[in-house]
DNA sequence: TCCTGGGTGTAATGTTGTAACAGCACGATA
DNA sequence: TATCGTGCTGTTACAACATTACACCCAGGA
């Protein structure tokens, strides 16, 4: 987990890529999901949202903690708390190779695949469904009789920018 | 991470699944490593391979350092250093989802793509080759020039012994 | 008014993983 | 035999990630 010495963005470009996503899109989304809990889209919430909208790269608790900070001083314990409400929301994931959280625009389907390419060097999160992979899946599972629940695939690798640019 | 109450083996037949792997082969495996390394197999390296491979199901570090203790009382660090050396060897691999640690007996072949998959049940971890996954991750890599490097895939779900007892 | 449910703020703690350093065992070499 | 290097071990300390517990506040309903 601590293996890289910066597992977030340590690469020449790192400005260039991981591009933002419509924050206005995914929040709205997060809106429409309070307004069905009924519970209320906080402006604590709104703000880890905001800042992981608009950095479009996988961030650590900590590290939102500390950027969001616009005038008092966040806890991780708070962010962990808006993170759950945005992860029950579909606006944010997680990423368990690295420990980060990232915000995603897209509405994934139910037992749609998703595959999250992820650059080891700038950290850089592509997504991408693919019914293939999901067919691959289903196949591995049938002969044990598995059952996939929550088919998020995480696959570490090189993004074209970070492959184009071999110094580093 | 730590959002179930206990991430490995709550299910009622916690015994029963998870069957052991062939502690033999995979310890020969890990000594031809050892040899051709030049580094010795050592005590340290041997007890947690061979506790790893009878549990036959995923350990956390803290875990495997508080069952092995046989006489001594091993510390955390020790065991991350001998998981380290049986990772190399391909003996052991580690599930991020989890943050655990099983042992293995296939022979994974260079660019083979595996998928693990892990039960949210009891633990339990199965694993499979699959060309047909491979075959789609190379297509969604294709349309971003992403390039995949490490393809270990876990996947959650319900195993079948899980899944045939509904209690719990 | 009181109660309840959910969000917030804060402290404490638990879990996972590394860094750094001293000591030891063992083989190579002079 | 002496010494040197290499790699394993034992230990302390710490960094990074995550949860629990509790007090407080505030809005809505009985």
């Amino acid at each position: 987990m601590h293996r890289n010495p910066d597992p977030r963005g340590t690469c020449a470009h790192e400005e260039t890529h991981g591009h933002p996503i419509d924050g206005d899109a995914v929040e709205s989304r997060a809106r429409s999901y309070a307004l069905s809990k009924g519970v209320p889209f906080t402006p604590m919430r709104q703000s880890v949202l905001a800042l992981l909208a608009a950095s479009g790269k996988p961030m650590s608790a900590y590290e939102i903690a500390e950027k969001v900070s616009d005038t008092r001083k966040l806890k991780a314990v708070q962010v962990y708390r808006a993170l759950e409400f945005l992860q029950e929301a579909g606006c944010v994931h997680r990423l368990a190779s690295r420990s980060a959280y990232f915000a995603c625009d897209h509405l994934h389907g139910e037992g749609e695949t998703v595959v999250f390419m992820v650059c080891a060097q700038c950290g850089a999160v592509q997504e991408a469904a693919s019914e293939l992979v999901a067919r691959g899946l289903r196949g591995a599972a049938k002969t044990t009789g598995f059952r996939p629940r929550h088919p998020m695939i995480e696959v570490e690798g090189e993004c074209a920018e970070c492959a184009g640019t071999p110094e580093r």
